[in-house]
Formats: C-alpha cells, sequence, structure tokens
DNA sequence: GTCTATAGGCAGATAGAC
DNA sequence: GTCTATCTGCCTATAGAC
C-alpha cells in the first residue's frame, strides 16, 4: 500500500526530509502511476498520510484508555508505551507527526488542519476519560489540553536530548494534576 | 549582520525552508563571501545562529525571572509575554527553535547538541528559581523539564490551531504544579 | 492505469577574477 | 575579502507511449 509506506517515511524524515522518488522506490511504482491517484501530488499523498496516521493513533490510545479505569492509570500506560518504544526502537511513533506540524502549519493551510484536528482527536479521549473519573467539563478540558501539550513537548525532549528520561518525568509529574485540581 | 539577518529567517521558516539565496538577498552579500566566513556553509551558518539565539533567550528569561519573587509569578508573566506576542504578530520568538529541532534532530548532530544546550539552559533558570522557592534539586528539575515540556508543546499548539488559547490554558494550570508537589 | 523520458527550476557548493 | 559565473545534482511535475 502506497499510503502506508508513505506514512512510515514521513514519520521519520518530515515532510520536506522525504523526495518523491524515494518514496516511489519504496513503494516499487512510478511517477505516473502516483500522479494518477494523487494529482495534487505530494501535498495531497501527506494529507492521505496524516488522515491514516490520525485513525490508527486514535485507536491506539482508545484501547489504552479503554483497558483503565481511571485517566491517571490509562495516561501511565500509555507514556511507558512510548519510553518503550523509544527505548527499543531509539524512534517514537507519531514523532514526525510534530515535525510535519513545525514544517507545514505556516505553509500549508489544508496540512495545518488535518494535524489539528489530530491533536484535537487525541485531547477528546482525555477529556471524555476525565469528565467520567469526575471533574467538570471545563477543567477535563484544561486538563487534557495540558497533557497533549507536555507529552508532545516531552517527545521533543526525548529526541533532542537522545534520551527517554523527560517522557519518564512528565510521566511521574502529570498525575499530580488530576488529583489536585479536582 | 549576517548572523541576525539568518537567524530571523531561520525563525520564521525553519532551516529547511530558506534558501540560502534567500539569505544572501536579505543581507545583501554574495555567495563568496559567505562562504569565506562559513567553509561549510548552511549547517555552520545555523549553528552560529543558534548560539546567538541562545543568549538572546537567556538574557530574556532571566530578566524576566529576576523581575518576580517566586517561580509561579514569573512563569506566568513569562507565558503572558509569549501569548502577547503571538496575539500581536501571529507568531512567537523562538518557534521556530522548534521547528529546527523537529527538522534537524535526527539528522546532525551538531545542530541537535545545540538545540539541546539551549533547552538545557531554560530549564536552568527554571531550576535555580524553583530551589530558592524552597525545592529540593530533584523536585526543582522535575518541575522545571515539565514547565520547559509544557511550554513547547502549548507553542506547536498554538501555531497548529491558530489561537493563543492553549498557552492560556497552560500558564493557569502550571502553577498547580508548583503548589501541590512542595 | 502504469510506464519512461524529460522539462524546468532551484538547491548548495566551487572557481577564479579583482 | 568580496564579487560574478558556473557546476552538479536533486526536486516536483508533466507529456505522451503503451
Amino acid at each position: 500500500m502506497i499510503i502506508d509506506t508513505a506514512t512510515a517515511l514521513f514519520q521519520q524524515k518530515g515532510y520536506i526530509g522525504v523526495g518523491l522518488n524515494e518514496i516511489l522506490k519504496a513503494c516499487n511504482i512510478s511517477k505516473g502511476s502516483l500522479y494518477h491517484h494523487f494529482p495534487n501530488g505530494k501535498e495531497e499523498l501527506l494529507i492521505a498520510c496524516l488522515q491514516s496516521m490520525s485513525e490508527v493513533i486514535t485507536i491506539d490510545i482508545e484501547n489504552i484508555f479503554n483497558r483503565y479505569q481511571t485517566t491517571q492509570e490509562a495516561t501511565e500506560a500509555m507514556i511507558d508505551k512510548l519510553i518503550d518504544n523509544y527505548d527499543r526502537e531509539g524512534t517514537i511513533a507519531g514523532y514526525t507527526f510534530t515535525s510535519i506540524v513545525s514544517e507545514m502549519a505556516a505553509l500549508s493551510d489544508p496540512v495545518r488542519n488535518a494535524c489539528s484536528s489530530l491533536y484535537n482527536k487525541m485531547k477528546g479521549i482525555y477529556t471524555e476519560k476525565l469528565e467520567t473519573d469526575g471533574f467538570s467539563r471545563e477543567t477535563a478540558h484544561s486538563i487534557a489540553l495540558m497533557m497533549t501539550a507536555s507529552i508532545e513537548g516531552g517527545i521533543i525532549l526525548c529526541l533532542t536530548q537522545k534520551s527517554s528520561i523527560p517522557l519518564t518525568v512528565i510521566r511521574n509529574l502529570l498525575p499530580n494534576l488530576m488529583k489536585e485540581s479536582q
């Protein structure tokens, strides 16, 4: 599948970091074929990949959040998975999603909107769980946003420092936010 | 000054987003001249710019943190400044520093190290202030890291959503971390 | 619907005059 | 130490055969 292969490459190297030729080679298809399916070229392919990523990531997070009773437990399990991923593979699935946002937010509104909706989906899962925990809707929204931001920032710090310590610290501090604001 | 002009461009558009010709035109110099001063070309210029950014940002944060008695007040003032910046100009100074990390962390170790040291400097200012607030060294380090990560993530969310709300929420939630962990 | 060949532009880098 | 001219290579996108 073209989209799966391209998604992996975009996640590894970012949008500008991957050339069209590299994608074609990895997919074993030709330029003519790609432009037949995606007349608007690379950007249209990226947006299709972002939609695919959105589904995969959302389902993954939802599974974890359904498996645990409280937001706190689910969050710890989720971050543990990110840390485990990093320690085993040296990368974090969804990282280059950060890279794509940073590169493209100012350049392409369609891409920016696709990324925005992905963040909102993640935040929505957190919010819902926090409300079942007993938080007011408003507080739930605030904490969910804080979770999204600190995890995203934590991933960046891990990749910058080549260490999983930042995410470990965040994993241990985030629960305080869920106790004290209640 | 070449570095000042190039720094501004890198901050606005990221490393790959700015062409060498664009920099030369903005500085009114020629290719030969640039390569005389920076034999290793664009990457060497970027690292010089990151060092310059590091000084500017560090001094700015230090000034704010010296002006207020507690970390909480200083942090709120600092984020207020980011929000004000965004609302007035639509960008956030230091943003494209995020963009540069995301683009380059996996590609260039010298650049990654320069970015890592910049994050550490910011975190160091927070840590010091938290210790004078009475936190243990270990707790101070943890909270400082959380501050760095959530602000960085908040900036990304602001740029993705084209709104200053994420940073506003983070400004209001971060103080909880400084009260309850004490 | 998939292919090859190629267009057209711009990237970063270099050579050598002055 | 600054300039202009030029090189090589890669980029995305297109044209047109099959």
